[in-house]
DNA sequence: CTGCTTGCAAATCTTTTGCATTGAA
DNA sequence: TTCAATGCAAAAGATTTGCAAGCAG
């Protein structure tokens, strides 16, 4: 996280009318990690600091200013900023392991969206694209 | 909903070793429908016939033995017949009216993940693309 | 100052667990 | 007959709501 994505992530509340609070700027904070974190971690590194009920809000906030995306990785949600804080990605993750492999290559897909919605009249806000698998370390045979 | 789809259907309970009970037709039953749908849902319908704690694991077992999807639409998932039942398929869901367009021409992402999939070694065995945006009568400006 | 935000308490909703009873094979 | 499967009760977990007090603008 660099100086400037704070100041992006604080000129992202402003100009929607929100204020720049503490609680915001420590989630906003928590949220930073080369890995998407369920709310419950989000919610454990808060503790002392900001209340589980605050994180939600937050959470919910950022999810609609476009601060953070949910993605599903099995069978509950994680946490990730944004395209607008790191490259925008998906993941195939492994159901043995868990471990989530980084595609960045999204060209074909977003080509796909486009044509896709194109026809259908659609218009496209966001998307979740993830591939769960076994990876090279836990395939069995 | 024809009877060799319940034929097979129960065919992958005995298969597996599992009886082949009356939630379990019921709760397969409930799971047809053109829309995926909330387990509320089929919760609801139901009622006086399945228990709630029932329906979860019928839904669980399901799930393990590839008879469901789970699906992330906006913020809560929603269940939908397997592949084996219905055609293979993802969405575009509106996010004002909740409408979902189905997206049955899958060739390209298919490609795709076996693409990325054998650059990086990874086995893929599901995958989830969903595109939520709004739909032509729904957009504003 | 003003009213958006927060924390706390508590309600509500969702999912899981334990256990005695039932019913499919 | 036998053990997997069910229903019921209740626990556990996740999320939301109401409201008084705090603080950013």
């Amino acid at each position: 996280m660099n100086s400037s994505d704070l100041e992006v992530f604080e000129s992202i509340l402003s100009k929607n009318g929100y204020r720049i609070t503490n609680a915001r700027k420590l989630t906003y904070r928590f949220l930073n990690s080369p890995h998407p974190q369920s709310i419950n971690e989000i919610i454990k590194k808060a503790e002392g600091n900001v209340d589980r009920v605050s994180v939600y809000r937050c959470v919910e906030l950022f999810e609609k200013l476009g601060i953070v995306n949910r993605i599903y990785i099995g069978w509950k949600y994680k946490l990730e900023l944004s395209e607008t804080f790191i490259e925008h990605h998906h993941h195939m993750s492994c159901l043995d392991c868990g471990k989530a492999i980084d595609i960045k290559d999204t060209k074909y897909i977003d080509e796909f969206i486009n044509e896709v919605s194109k026809r259908e009249g659609f218009t496209p806000k966001r998307h979740t694209f993830e591939i769960t698998g076994y990876c090279n370390n836990c395939i069995i045979e």
